[in-house]
DNA sequence: CGCTTTTTCTACCATTTGGTAAGTCTTGGT
DNA sequence: ACCAAGACTTACCAAATGGTAGAAAAAGCG
């Protein structure tokens, strides 16, 4: 019927949606294929079982993240102000597609059957932008505190923004725009005042 | 059996740790029961429903969040550093009861069937906070901006920060309790310098 | 003790769930 | 035209799920 790979992508798409709405246990298959108009088992064979289901969408969505953030730290021209590229990077996408960052709030939750692979996949990741920030404590542009903890706590926060945007936006809430440009400004400032070496 | 409402708070416990953890859909009331030693019919019999159950968790962890916040609004000593009771405040109900602040992500997810209820609850104090860092601001005492704003961007992380620590947590990651000072001084430092007027 | 009320249990049930087996239809290559 | 591989479907199923009905203890009380 469909001559390209377009059913798998749409079943990616609209699983993203739910996983990261109603969570991974609050997703049914049928309702998924129904969504669709589709017949469930449609699913099952694209995707082996549910879990590789969550598995692809996951793979999915850190590599958009990755490769958005990635961007930023390879850079080359080093004058930059790297941190405001970073957030503004990580803003992007939160607008863009907040549902993505929705499932990494839903699969990063303790008990999560994929949270092992997540963690897995952002680890690299993770890794090199600690390293990095370690350079910049060593060569005194940046202020020496715990890497790991500035990056979490970044994370944390960054997460926390986006899927409260998300929040907003399904309750209907009126400006999103205007708000998030806000908070990009206080995360920023965040960051800034935080890592710093000045004071 | 049990004389008191003994087993009531039993159900309640286990029920904070489960669904903080696997979450609401993830959580079955047969496990629970089992959990528990008793037969599904007797979490029935003390709340009507799982939805009934879910709303009475959250009732509690919602109430115990209210008044260890109300205390520190409450506070008539004038002169103490308000900004940084609160965040010691949270901080202590974060160590002490991770899993109220996983319940709160869980339940604060778009979708959740709670979600209204938990904006009813926690309404009042919100308003409550608004309205006293807009006086601040009027005062002078605090730098003008959407109160709303910030009050949501602190949440946000602080239950990302909370959650994190219970992440850590069940991965069995080393040091807690000493980095979460630390965090709660990041949190501290990040509250102030995007709060305080002098620039 | 006897009676009532509260608490807990056994026995079922309808529905939903993820998943298997096997078929049908479509498409592309030769 | 034929056939093999891919894509999608119908038919089913065993297990789990939230919930109902009613019996059986247990506790409180005169």
């Amino acid at each position: 019927m469909a001559p390209r790979g377009e059913t798998k992508e749409r079943i990616l798409a609209k699983a993203l949606e739910s996983f990261s709405t109603v969570g991974y246990d609050g997703t049914s298959l049928d309702d998924l294929a129904e969504a669709l108009g589709i017949r469930k088992q449609t699913i099952l064979y694209h995707f082996v079982s549910k879990r590789g289901l969550l598995n692809a969408v996951l793979d999915d969505s850190v590599k958009v993240l990755t490769e958005s953030l990635e961007e930023v730290l390879d850079a080359s021209n080093p004058h930059r102000d790297r941190i405001e590229d970073l957030v503004r990077s990580v803003f992007r996408v939160a607008l863009e597609q907040p549902l993505l960052l929705g499932l990494l709030r839903e699969v990063s939750r303790p008990g999560s059957p994929a949270a092992p692979r997540l963690k897995n996949q952002m680890g690299p990741l993770m890794e090199r932008a600690i390293s990095w920030m370690e350079g910049e404590m060593e060569a005194g542009r940046m202020r020496k505190t715990d890497a790991q903890l500035v990056l979490l706590s970044a994370y944390s926060t960054v997460v926390g923004l986006a899927t409260e945007i998300e929040i907003l936006r399904t309750a209907g809430v009126e400006r999103v725009l205007r708000p998030s440009a806000q908070r990009r400004q206080e995360l920023l400032h965040f960051l800034r005042t935080s890592l710093t070496p000045s004071e």
